[in-house]
DNA sequence: CGGTAGCTTGATGCGAGTCAACCCATGTGG
DNA sequence: CCACATGGGTTGACTCGCATCAAGCTACCG
């Protein structure tokens, strides 16, 4: 029974935010979701570390991210930790065939979240196609992302994970070569199925090897040879 | 550079079957899906090693399986393989946001599938809502698999993962105890992110623990202690 | 009866995990 | 304002699980 690292959780226990209010001004951080505000979603905004939904409970909504990040993990039963996915603004999550959650859901950083009940996909696909049309491009994104991460998982090397995870994060995050990561090194391990040590040694030999800067506190990093780095994809 | 596991293709190169009759004589194989047929699959049957679509391929279609065992899998430019699934009667699979398909879909034994044209989805959710239905909680259903594959990969031991995988293998094939495998070792090794001498390894040492039974050809299986094997899933 | 594909077994090595300090920034209370 | 605690990150020494390399075994097939 090897790596495991459950992050302490910092969250307030269950502060749920009571079903906030209709009222959706515009949204700046969405793209392509204005349909969503359309659909009847419930603003919600939840802290940092907070949960937004646990393994287990009824999953009687499911949630778009309107801006912040959401991770999105299973936990074994010793503690070793996964996380599937870093939910981002656009993003939706937390859609299951069962009556329950089949997996956790926590803010990363204050992240705020629109939430919609789910009904039979049937009505909803009937009622409206439209919406229906991006829940099922939404769901296969998230397959292709989740296919992806699993050749990642099960065979790349530590430095080829974090390359790929740096390139992933530029390209979703991109403000020029500059990527300012929201999540702390504990989340980047048990998303890449590495331990933090691993992480903080491969990201300093990189910095060695002149691929990436990094900032002060860690968290800013700026990708210098992006052709390297490309290229460790496989 | 490590770990990889290009299993050699014993596949005839190309051999596409030109695209079936209509014909659906009942498909006894088949559970739930007897809405599938109306909705004018076409039949294929692909033999032992046969590719259904390589990656990169336009991906005018998209299949469910009647019969037999498709693998589907991407590769790293040095070869480096993984299964990110087995696709087993009743599973859909191929369906893709984009023009082409991202990974690569071959056949584990002989297999009969049917192949649907892509059409626009919010058409097709409209035209035929239950079927519409029917492939959304299928896409839902990969998806799930897909993240507990990526705890699998991502944070379990050898023996967790052989464990894993023998338990679910015989959920979904299930005849008693007795499990028939239809994919060979280079198979389940690149399934779980391991070589082949340790899955080989790892299921003799079951069998000194008494776990599991093997047959003559190491293909079939007889889970002996199920209750251990469950406690080996984390 | 020889060739080969698939599987198993053994000896050895390495990449990443484990254990343990240590650093630094931030926050808090006396 | 300083002493101290805390959380997040880095670094080093050592270990170990699984990969690698290399035979050998068995069943099947021409």
């Amino acid at each position: 029974m090897p790596a495991y690292a459950a992050s302490t959780r910092t969250a307030a226990p269950q502060a749920r935010i009571p079903a906030g209010y209709l009222a959706m001004q515009g949204s700046a951080a969405l793209g392509r979701s204005a349909l969503a505000d359309d659909r009847g979603g419930t603003r919600r905004t939840f802290a940092k570390g907070e949960e937004l939904f646990a393994e287990g409970e009824a999953a009687d909504f499911f949630y778009q991210v309107v801006s912040g990040t959401v991770r999105v993990c299973k936990l074994l039963s010793d503690g070793r930790r996964q996380i599937d996915a870093f939910q981002l603004a656009g993003d939706i999550f937390g859609l299951e065939n069962g009556a329950e959650h089949r997996f956790t859901a926590e803010a990363v950083e204050e992240t705020v979240v629109l939430a919609f009940r789910r009904g039979r996909f049937a009505n909803l696909l009937h009622d409206n196609p439209a919406f229906g049309d991006q829940l099922m491009t939404s769901m296969i994104t998230s397959l292709e992302r989740a296919q992806d991460h699993m050749v990642l998982l099960g065979r790349k090397t530590a430095q080829e994970k974090i390359a790929t995870f740096l390139m992933d994060m530029a390209g979703r995050l991109a403000k020029g070569d500059r990527l300012d990561l929201p999540m702390q090194r504990t989340d980047i391990a048990d998303h890449l199925g590495l331990t933090i040590e691993t992480v903080s040694r491969t990201l300093t030999q990189m910095v060695r090897d002149g691929l990436i800067k990094l900032g002060a506190a860690g968290r800013t990093i700026t990708l210098t040879d992006k052709l390297a780095l490309q290229q460790l994809n496989g």
